[in-house]
DNA sequence: CTGAAAGCGCTTACAG
DNA sequence: CTGAAAGCGCTTACAG
């Protein structure tokens, strides 16, 4: 199981390392068909496969792309990390995996280790505001790199983004038209754009609506279920609010575990709306009204283009549109006294 | 912002290359202290990075693992990443994730992938029976490899498991011992040992009370959340058993969601005990009783070991034992006339 | 259509 | 303690 190099096929064709490279890389198609085929056959038979690190060195191309993500184990990431590995996959690259954890240390570090690492392009999910530094490094080392769902400012740098303050709009706006008077909102890191976002675009239905919205019916969370479960916890236990908006549903997924230990009912004493759509929205009791995203799709359309930047074409941002998903955990305000 | 390269170092130092690659790679201690400090003085000064494509050509490492797992969005995976990723990290090196999608042909083809990028070694847990042949190619190719979780045959390969058959054991007592005599059972995948021997285990306990179980009590499930939902669904409705192990975890949130579509009250109609521990049992309503797998050491000890293996230092298979997680989803059976 | 040669940026015996 | 030189396995002008 010795591993070939270029030489053995040389010398097992009878032809030069040169014409059998050619052959390997598809050049110059002026090259006998003969010729060709004879070399293929043997790298076949031999099994040969080139090594990554000699071809490496002069092309300077690794093949590989790197994408950091915040929080692996918030489903909406390992949705969005299938859908990036399956378009990089399928154009002859690696996909690396990173978990930033939300830590900008983590985050920065990822970002040098994917850079000496020489990977082609990465993918940046996990930016916050700490990190603006981090993406200083990017830029400086000529990396091309891709913003994903997550970006400081969106007229920075290139990305593929949601339109996170229509979704906000379209979650307060169904919660109003549900008749809702008293609504609350646990919104995302303060530092993060989409989640910024999400939070604007929702206070700005319910001023359409003139519904007042006091500061203590915003919860500052980070899209995290264990902090949510806490806040909502004492949040709901001072219940004022018929109605919920969690700038994710992870915390949809924490006020779910408080408004149950609290003997609240969903949706009969407060209604709930997520977003992201994550899978385990259908799961929960009763299923999870939220903003959907098209997250698989997120990640395809990323790799697209930063493949497309690698290669040097234009790129432009791309933007979603995010949709109402009403299941069952948001109601009529009316509804309430029947149960 | 081009990039420097040793000769930069050297020259700017006044050293050879040699010299300055000795002190980089922090060889022979032999060196006047004088030399080291200046060389590593430039080297932070001007930011150099080594070519890791230059550097991996001779020593024939990438400092790169590989890690392949069945479905990232089982929420079990990104925790085994997690643990995985932060070990990896430690030591130096980065991990590549792939998703197989429970595909052999997508198995295969990440094994190969990972040996064209030259990983120093692979975390394989992704194993069912038609990749008996990938596990040849991963031998074969003489990469260092470590079964994670999965193995086909615990004998034949080292590898970091639970003990699966008392996993399955401990799920079938507290069923029994809470007084149910009609007890279902969905399984994993039928070719995967991690699945089997949890049904083993399963099985033991009940003969061991001389409960009967009719094999129509068992389904095969796939270790997936729809499928175990459209199981259930039709499993149920023809309602005969008072208790259900899922083989995992989130085939009981398939179960949770098909039982309460059909009026199923859990744990009052039936009583549910899954496997894993993934954080959403506990956002479950009620909260899901389970088998808890310490899965972020499992897959940090998968690291260790496959790191000593690369070193060529012995290694041994690890087992770990898993513990019965009591919680809101398993009741008493005469409870029920209460209710 | 094909080959000889230079060179990518390192590491590592081998000398001294 | 340090340097000159060979060589890792490829690709790519340059010739022919």
């Amino acid at each position: 199981m010795t591993k070939y190099t270029i030489k053995d096929i040389a010398r097992e064709t009878g032809y030069s390392i040169s014409t059998v490279s050619r052959v390997l890389n598809n050049k110059e198609e002026g090259m006998s068909k003969e010729t060709r085929k004879r070399i293929l056959e043997v790298v076949e038979e031999m099994n040969y496969r080139p090594n990554q690190f000699a071809r490496g060195l002069i092309t300077k191309q690794s093949n590989m792309l790197g994408l950091i993500v915040p929080n692996i184990s918030n489903p909406f990431f390992p949705e969005l990390c299938r859908g990036a590995e399956d378009e990089a996959v399928n154009n002859g690259y690696s996909l690396i995996i990173c978990n930033s954890d939300d830590q900008s240390s983590k985050e920065e570090r990822y970002i040098r280790l994917l850079k000496e690492q020489q990977v082609d392009g990465v993918l940046l999910a996990s930016m916050n505001k700490l990190t603006r530094e981090n993406e200083g490094i990017l830029t400086d080392s000529q990396i091309p790199y891709i913003l994903v769902d997550r970006g400081l400012d969106v007229s920075t740098a290139t990305g593929v983004f949601m339109d996170n303050f229509k979704g906000g709009y379209l979650a307060g706006k169904h919660l109003i038209e549900l008749g809702h008077q008293k609504i609350g909102c646990m919104t995302g890191p303060v530092d993060i754009t989409n989640s910024n976002n999400r939070l604007k675009g929702f206070l700005q239905a319910l001023k359409e609506h003139d519904i007042p919205i006091p500061s203590h019916y915003i919860m500052n969370g980070n899209y995290h279920m264990e902090d949510a479960y806490d806040q909502a916890k004492q949040f709901l236990a001072n219940n004022e609010v018929t109605a919920l908006f969690a700038s994710n549903d992870l915390m949809a997924c924490g006020v779910y575990r408080a408004a149950f230990e609290l003997d609240i009912s969903i949706p009969n004493d407060l209604s709930v709306i997520g977003f992201d759509d994550i899978p385990f929205g259908e799961v929960l009791n009763p299923k999870l009204s939220t903003i959907r995203q098209n997250t698989y799709q997120i990640g395809k359309e990323s790799v697209k283009l930063l493949i497309k930047k690698i290669h040097n074409e234009p790129v432009e941002s791309l933007f979603y549109e995010p949709t109402l998903v009403v299941r069952k955990s948001t109601t009529k305000l009316p509804e309430r006294s029947f149960s």
